[in-house]
DNA sequence: ATGAAAGTTGAACCGAGTTTCAACTTGTGA
DNA sequence: TCACAAGTTGAAACTCGGTTCAACTTTCAT
């Protein structure tokens, strides 16, 4: 799919003066050293393989703590609660995701051929990071805030991408709403296409997005 | 808010010689009286009602029975646990989606136009019953084969209308693998288009239906 | 009318998992 | 070196909701 959250990040300022870091930590419990540091991300990477493998639900505090060699009280250093690490998470990966596809769409031939980069790039991720699919999606009930913002901003970038097009007379311009529907239609295209090859089954990345893409691209018309 | 899930199951034969009635109970579990019917459909129709609004996880046995206004052990006499209710859900959900938006795409124009009437009736139908639409989405996680399930035999559906608009001369053919990729994109622009115009916001059915389909039929490229 | 089968009831049981907390260890700046 | 802040520990308290069950009521075929 597409790139993802624009948050020009204002945590990451250099001089740390002001700006509240956004830290993946529940408020107040950022770490303040380097151990502490150390133990945060050894939770939050064993959090993601639990709640990966075995869903929210399934899912234990001491199942992450275990995993990530801590002791159960640790966890409460940095988070306030399960749906808190669930929620950092989320950001994260929404993170990691636009992350991963944003190069990989430069230097496209245009910019129809800019969305079959970005499906194939997103089924390599997809395919990868199955953990990372679900987790997104377990968001809808755990996270809604976090589910929305993550799709919201998704398909703000598709939309965007698709007005220039339009401005460089690649596309058909057919107003406003046109765009967001065809943003909505192209994410969840790209997304359904990660469920039913790159986490159910598997099919060459490149593949699968040039069909995809001639699609948008042609239509289905004869 | 009864009748939404219609248990009058064919199968349900006199003699229960053979046929494996499809009860929306749990194994060994269906009805055998009239009222034991009744109080069968009210807990189906408390627990779409819980489920809908707080979600599987913060739903509860109790919620569901005193919304059924029934005792608590009466869930038992029909259920193997809630896990099995909300699986019997799931499967009257599908079959109900399917069972809206099938009358409506009858004496379609050609075979594409067949997808836009299609996605119109679907959205109609989220807007209607936002629910059903949590419940089908949240199955990923609480029931994945009945999610499977319900997103294989949609898309093989789709899939269907596809052969048939090939074998009419209306839609390219580009092989098996291109068809299949249409069909889970058709499918997951339509899912992610009732989540953004049916769930979240609403917009004209027939309008959002009209741009989509118009993508799809002559693609994005002026 | 009658008894067996079907259905209903809700208090109590029970396990599981989250969260707390006070003692303990480690790191660091003065 | 010392003292204080940061971080760690894990047993135990606590909460909560799923599930059981034996007594009771209703239905229905004979």
């Amino acid at each position: 799919m597409g790139g993802l959250v624009d948050n020009s990040r204002p945590g990451a300022v250099a001089d740390g003066s002001v700006a509240r870091t956004i830290s993946p930590a529940s408020k107040g419990k950022a770490p303040r050293t380097a151990r502490g540091e150390k133990t945060l991300r050894k939770i939050l990477d064993a959090a993601l393989l639990e709640f990966g493998q075995r869903g929210f639900h399934d899912s234990s505090i001491v199942g992450i703590t275990s995993r990530a060699k801590v002791a159960l009280g640790t966890f409460y250093t940095y988070f306030d609660s399960k749906e808190a690490v669930f929620a950092a998470l989320v950001r994260d990966m929404s993170r990691q995701v636009r992350d991963h596809v944003a190069p990989d769409i430069e230097g496209s031939l245009d910019e129809i051929d800019r969305e079959r980069r970005a499906l194939a790039s997103y089924l390599r991720f997809v395919f990868e990071h199955k953990e990372v699919y679900r987790i997104i999606d377990e968001a809808e009930f755990v996270d809604p805030a976090g589910f929305r913002t993550h799709y919201e901003t998704a398909a703000a970038r598709i939309a965007t991408r698709l007005e220039d097009a339009v401005a460089k007379g690649q596309m058909r311009d057919d107003g406003p709403l046109a765009t967001e529907v065809r943003a909505w239609a192209i994410m969840g295209m790209n997304v359904f296409l990660g469920l039913r090859f790159g986490v159910w089954g598997r099919q060459d990345a490149e593949l699968v997005a040039t069909h995809a893409n001639a699609m948008l691209r042609k239509g289905l018309e004869r």
